[in-house]
DNA sequence: AAATTATTGTGTTTTTTTTATCAATATTGT
DNA sequence: ACAATATTGATAAAAAAAACACAATAATTT
């Protein structure tokens, strides 16, 4: 298996998300075509890109939507499940904590911080310390971080948990995460969420 | 102004994200350099980027910050605030409607849908009404709508709103929405958001 | 005021990505 | 078992995107 296109690589995790619909619509097999429709892209596309991942197909046939989503799994997220912090149990934290879905294959919230010391205890059966704590708690393996805490404070922890090792940030805050060290940061953006709806819609 | 590229529209949201960026730093001029370096590409793709929007910037100097961003908006958003409908009153649906950024040039949620009879009248200014009054509360002029409801009734309630109309879906809940309608659907999710910054952090 | 440095905008070239084509193979119907 | 149909995987061709290269121009330094 020789160098992935980038492009291909990129639409990976779509993959997955498309897999998954598949799944949970019952299908057992599907073919380039159903994938490709689902995708928006041609069915030569799809068939190259799986190719990279081995002869998974069968002639005449299709895919089988269980080995598919298993080899991709497998590619794009290699690891074993991850280990979450939660920065914030606000509304948006606590709305987080009850996406239970990715537990499952991805990772698990092991703690919470907060500011408020009325919500210290526990929450839907995750630890949830101080805020102040951050750098006695912070589980050793942990390794991504998910902010949803307000734009004054986000910077102020996010180099407390840099320091402590963490890699990879979720930012649901307002404010965004500035620092020189070499993280991955991703923002969730409502306002860029709907003005890429709203502009889908009208091309 | 003639055909604009796939990938240059595509990248057309990234660049408002960026700008805005820029701007909240107070930074007043861009080259071609910064924003190529923000966006992970490099700056010849900016500037044809941007040249299809018109001569925007100044040779030996750059752009100016706020002229781009208005251009872009112009360009990406043409159309006048939309009005945005709420689906949902949870801890999701709360945590959306505090993110007040996208009131300015985006939208604005001018109405919410509940099942829970005790929210039921109105939350930080926006009126909310009770689910089973979508037909004759949903405002004439809304053509998008957040979903933060669980995945038991997202597609009743969808398909409702596409009867009255509704042809943009931000869809936050755990089920997906599946229509015949020709209608947009961006989907949050988590686990994909989760495991694209993993797969970020380690390409 | 000339030289130096920075930076845009665009024609051209190179690289990457997508699409077209088709042999190989699997299934289904007769 | 044969014909018809469906679909993969791969090679070749076409299209699209990115990078290169540089003239034009603006600010800055000497």
């Amino acid at each position: 298996m020789d160098h992935i296109p980038h492009t291909t690589k990129d639409r990976y995790p779509q993959y997955i998300r498309v897999l998954r619909s598949f799944k949970s619509r019952g299908k057992l097999n599907v073919t380039s075509h159903d994938i490709a429709k689902e995708m928006n892209i041609g069915d030569t596309s799809v068939r190259r890109d799986l190719s990279f991942l081995g002869k998974l197909g069968r002639q005449g046939l299709g895919y089988d939507v269980d080995f598919l989503l298993g080899r991709f799994i497998n590619e794009v997220v290699p690891n074993e499940r991850e280990d979450i912090v939660l920065c914030g149990l606000g509304n948006m934290g606590k709305a987080l904590v009850k996406y239970n879905g990715f537990v499952d294959k991805t990772g698990e919230i092991v703690a919470i911080f907060e500011a408020n010391e009325n919500l210290v205890g526990e929450f839907e059966g995750v630890p949830v310390y101080h805020i102040s704590d951050i750098s006695r708690k912070l589980p050793a393996e942990a390794k991504i971080a998910i902010m949803a805490i307000p734009k004054e404070v986000v910077n102020d922890v996010a180099s407390i948990l840099i320091q402590k090792g963490i890699k990879t940030f979720i930012n649901f805050s307002d404010g965004d995460i500035r620092t020189r060290s070499k993280v991955v940061v991703k923002k969730f953006d409502l306002v860029s969420m709907i003005q890429e709806a709203i502009y889908s819609s009208q091309k």
